[in-house]
DNA sequence: TGTCTGTATAGATACTTATCTATAATCTCA
DNA sequence: TGAGATTATAGATAAGTATCTATACAGACA
């Protein structure tokens, strides 16, 4: 699990003379940013949210876009330590949700 | 120069039911996105938009991060190839400065 | 023109990571 | 318990990339 992020970045962006933006701070926006700039991710998290019940299992996700089983499963793990999505295991299948909270924070990042 | 991104991410995730996201443009929102999920390019725009005239030359910038020059210019050019920054030669300086418009693309990537 | 300074590029290297195959773990159900 | 189905993990590989040194390019100035 990803730490929470303090900073916000546009108007968010320090304002001149404002404390440099420390290292840790940066690593930290950059390991949330990084689970979000993938384009399978992306595609990912667009067809949870583009489904039915806001949430998907790795059998849903494997077909259409073109990958095994896996590497799906890496991305959805990817995405879960982010915080990005959740999984609940209801009988044989993991159902994926996302988090919206945590996608607001990192909403939060490039607004004021 | 990284091609113009057409699509909104959150409320902006799309709806149920939806076209799901086309590889395509799932891959240009990574590339601009990889362009700001680094830690050193993250100190990089925070230190310019928190100079004194929203910008910086090189010289400026690889001190404080204790990096090489070469180094330095490497990430400059991505943040440029992304089109969130551009530089103006002045004499014997080059200054970089945020380009807000294509910083508000992505913001609006979070945003409905 | 030649020298100095600042920036960019080329090439090498080490680290990260997206993907695969193979296998383990977990759950259902007969 | 055992068989089948779904998901997770381990290990390997190839592609990408952040960094460095070395060098080229561009402008200032004597």
């Amino acid at each position: 699990m990803v730490t929470q992020i303090p900073l916000q970045l546009l108007d968010c962006l320090p304002k001149a003379g404002t404390e440099p933006l420390a290292r840790t701070t940066a690593e930290s926006m950059a390991t949330a940013l990084k689970a979000v700039a993938d384009p399978t991710r992306l595609q990912i998290l667009a067809m949870i949210a583009a489904s039915e019940n806001q949430e998907a299992c790795v059998c849903n996700l494997t077909e259409p876009l073109d990958l095994t089983q896996p590497t799906i499963s890496h991305h959805l793990k990817k995405l879960a330590e982010a915080g990005l999505i959740s999984g609940e295991r209801r009988g044989t299948w993991v159902w994926y949700s996302l988090n919206r909270e945590r996608w607001a924070q990192i909403a939060n990042l490039f607004n004021a």
